[in-house]
DNA sequence: ATATGGCCCTGGTTGC
DNA sequence: TGCAACCAGGGCCATA
C-alpha cells in the first residue's frame, strides 16, 4: 500500500522521465471510476499540456501543468520539449491517488498494456504515463488552477512539522494515537505500515489516547515518524504485495520492518512476541515490552 | 465538532 | 486438487 515513501519514491522517478513532456493523447479505460474528475474533462483538460512537475503531497501525486496549448500563444511544439516552460507556472494540475493497489507507470507504446489500466497518456516523446489500479481504491483527479481548483493536503507534512505544531494536533483527543496518525487532515502521508513502525520506534503503545502522551513521548513521536520515512525513502519503500515504482523496482523497506505484519515473531529489539490487534478497524502490530 | 463503522473492490490466502 | 469464503485496507460517507 503506497504511502508517503511509496509515494515520494514514484514521484521522483516519474518526475525524472517526463519532465518536460508534452501530453499528446489521453485514453480512459472507463467513463466512471476512479474518477473523481469526470473522464471527458480530464481528458479535456490533459491534452496539450506540457509536464513542468510531478511531486508528492502527502499520499497524492502532483503532475503540475503548463497552460493550455490554445493560450498559450507557443508553438505547437514537435522539437524539444525541454526548456520551453521551464519557469512557467503551473495552470492546471493531475491529481494521482494510488490508494490500495495503484501505480502510475512510465512505459514504451508498445509495453504490454496490464490488466486494470485505467488511464494511459501517451507523450510527445513516444513515451506513456499508465495508470493501473486493480483494486480501484485509486482516484484521478484534474484541477484548472484558473478556476481556483489548487489542491493541497489538508494535513501537515510529516518530514516538515515541528515540535509545537506536532504536539498541538493531538491535543484534547481521545481516539487512539494510532487512528489519530492515520488520519489524514491531521497529518497527510501516514499509512498503516509506518504508523506502527513510528510507533514502535517511539516506544508507544497504539491505543494510547492520543491526547493524553506526554510532551516527550510527542516528540519521540514525531522525531521516530521523521526518521522511519526518511529511511524508507532512501531504501525506495516498502514493496508490501505488488508495489513498485515508476521503473517497476521494488523498494526494500520491508525487510527493516520493525513490527508491521511481524505478528507472532520475536521483536527484533527484546525478542518478546509481536502482538496484532485491531484499532480503527486497521491491523495493528507492535511489541508489548519495547512500547508502553 | 469529534469519533466510529460500513462500504467499495479484487487478488491472494485459507479452509474444507 | 478445487473451489468458495474470507480478508486486506484508504478514504469517503452516514450516523452517533
Amino acid at each position: 500500500m503506497p504511502e508517503l515513501p511509496e509515494v515520494e519514491t514514484i514521484a521522483r522517478g516519474v518526475h525524472a522521465r517526463v519532465r518536460g513532456d508534452q501530453i499528446v493523447d489521453v485514453w480512459f479505460g472507463s467513463k466512471k471510476e476512479p474518477f473523481k474528475t469526470p473522464a471527458t474533462r480530464q481528458a479535456r483538460g490533459l491534452e496539450g499540456r506540457t509536464i513542468l512537475e510531478v511531486h508528492r503531497t502527502g499520499k497524492h501525486l502532483v503532475m503540475e501543468l503548463g497552460a493550455s496549448p490554445g493560450l498559450a500563444g507557443s508553438s505547437p511544439a514537435g522539437g524539444g520539449p525541454l526548456e520551453e516552460n521551464r519557469g512557467g507556472s503551473t495552470a492546471a494540475q493531475w491529481i494521482v491517488h494510488l490508494g490500495m493497489t495503484g501505480r502510475l507507470l512510465v512505459t514504451t507504446p508498445e509495453a504490454p498494456v496490464a490488466k486494470h489500466t485505467h488511464a494511459r497518456l501517451t507523450l510527445a516523446s513516444g513515451r506513456e504515463v499508465r495508470f493501473v489500479d486493480p483494486r480501484r481504491f485509486g482516484r484521478l483527479e484534474f484541477r484548472d488552477l484558473a478556476k481556483g481548483e489548487g489542491f493541497g493536503a489538508p494535513g501537515a507534512e510529516p518530514l516538515q512539522i515541528e515540535a509545537e505544531a506536532f504536539a498541538a494536533l493531538f491535543r484534547g483527543r481521545k481516539l487512539a494515537i494510532k487512528a489519530a496518525l492515520l488520519n489524514q487532515t491531521l497529518l497527510a502521508g501516514v499509512g498503516n505500515i509506518y504508523a506502527d513502525e513510528g510507533l514502535f520506534r517511539a516506544g508507544v503503545r497504539p491505543r494510547r489516547q492520543a491526547g493524553r502522551l506526554r510532551r516527550e513521548e510527542l516528540e519521540r513521536l514525531r522525531v521516530a515518524l521523521r526518521e522511519v520515512l526518511q529511511h524508507a525513502i532512501r531504501l525506495g519503500g516498502s514493496s508490501v504485495a505488488d508495489y513498485v515504482d515508476a521503473e517497476g523496482v521494488k523498494g526494500f523497506f520491508q525487510l527493516e520492518h520493525k513490527v508491521y505484519q511481524r505478528t507472532g515473531e520475536p521483536c527484533r529489539v527484546c525478542k518478546t512476541t509481536i502482538l496484532r490487534i485491531v484499532v480503527a478497524g486497521r491491523s495493528t502490530h507492535y511489541c508489548p515490552t519495547c512500547q508502553r
